[in-house]
DNA sequence: GGATAAAAATGACTTTGGTCACAATGTTTC
DNA sequence: GAAACATTGTGACCAAAGTCATTTTTATCC
């Protein structure tokens, strides 16, 4: 049983490249292309496909109103957006949507078709690095997702300050419960802010949550 | 490369049957079994393994503990959940605490092999009808709480303050930015907290984050 | 029309937050 | 052993945040 494919994506060497990619899995076939949102929904109103992949940047309609507008239409195809690792804004509004995948474009070739097949039997796929950025925006509590850039930056001192600047607590609270003078505390936060390129500790506390810190 | 795996499931027949499926595919291999989730955790401190695959219910500790623990010691390790159709209540509580998948028991062997390889390859997995009690959930958390609580208490005026404040804005930018005086500003604020039940900025930003304000 | 409440403002005041300079200690790294 | 860095601390200082009392205007509700 071959899976029939549209996909939709503006640059056409990008969207050679996939289909190259997507045909070495015999069981897929790409067997419609479109540049742009609006083009794809005119090939869908004449062909009939199994799966959409689709690229989130593109004039005309982009792929996050395109996603919504197909699976109004047709709400049992499936979709998968293909990403790049910049664009994970978008990814709440689309799985509300209800799209069902979201994938790196970056990501290697056999990740993709393995994660196609997953989407195609009956799942929702989010790439790692996705779900981790979504997760904690969706549960909004601390998943693990320590960051790696903060991680980088900032000591383990200073790191349980961050966490519990994003709990809301003050000087006074943070001295007590790690056993510091309040003088420290102010201290670490004046490093913290100017190493994380922040104002004040609302900033940081912003951070923190965010970043699923807290 | 052979994937090792640790089944934590307390019912003999299933885990039997379990295994047989998992190592028809020839990358993967069952080198543990535990029958309960502490079982699970001693068995981890001596063997190193790539995949748990955790059933929920379970004596003596159950997949929803077990889960958590296991994530907080080995934050890398793959922990894929099975589950019947009635336990989706657990799937948030679980999420949250890093599970890299969702699987039903009653999926077809296929389905449940590719769906592993896909978490195996950094995704996170959800099957569709777990997917599809769970995002509605999701979804509405953080976006209607805003409506609901915030919006009965607080005035249009104040939301806006709120806004920002929730973007790391000082009250000379709010001010300037509403055309109000930072006395203004600052009075807003003290209402703000007093309706809210909030201590100082900080804890609004954080609030209103959480709450998808921002 | 009077009551109620949101919105805006001012001034005086206290508390908290943040910066800076400087210093002491311990650990790690080369 | 010197250099680099993490950690902790002090004291002085200024800016920002937050509280409070009080006032004015405007709009809405009964």
């Amino acid at each position: 049983m071959t899976v029939r494919i549209l996909l939709v994506e503006d640059q056409a060497i990008v969207r050679n490249g996939l289909k190259l990619i997507l045909e070495q899995d015999e069981e897929f076939q790409v067997i419609v292309e479109a540049g742009n949102g609006i083009e794809a929904l005119s090939r869908l109103e004449h062909t009939h496909v199994d799966l959409v992949l689709m690229d989130v940047r593109m004039p005309e309609m982009n792929g996050i109103e395109a996603t919504k507008r197909i699976k109004s239409l047709y709400p049992n195809l499936k979709v998968i957006i293909l990403t790049t690792f910049e664009d994970d804004e978008y990814a709440y509004q689309t799985l509300k949507d209800g799209a069902n995948g979201f994938l790196l474009k970056s990501s290697e070739p056999e990740k993709l078709l393995s994660s196609i097949h997953s989407v195609l039997s009956g799942g929702l796929v989010l790439q790692e690095d996705i779900a981790a950025k979504l997760m904690p925006k969706l549960l909004r509590q601390s998943v693990v997702a320590k960051d790696v850039e903060i991680q980088l930056s900032l000591t383990e001192r200073e790191l349980s300050i961050v966490k519990l600047v994003g709990e809301g607590k003050s000087n006074k609270e943070i001295a007590n419960s790690l056993f510091l003078s309040i003088g420290t505390v102010k201290n670490h936060i004046t490093n913290i802010l100017q190493e994380l390129d922040l104002r004040d500790r609302t900033q940081l506390a912003i951070y923190a949550v965010k970043n699923g810190l807290v």
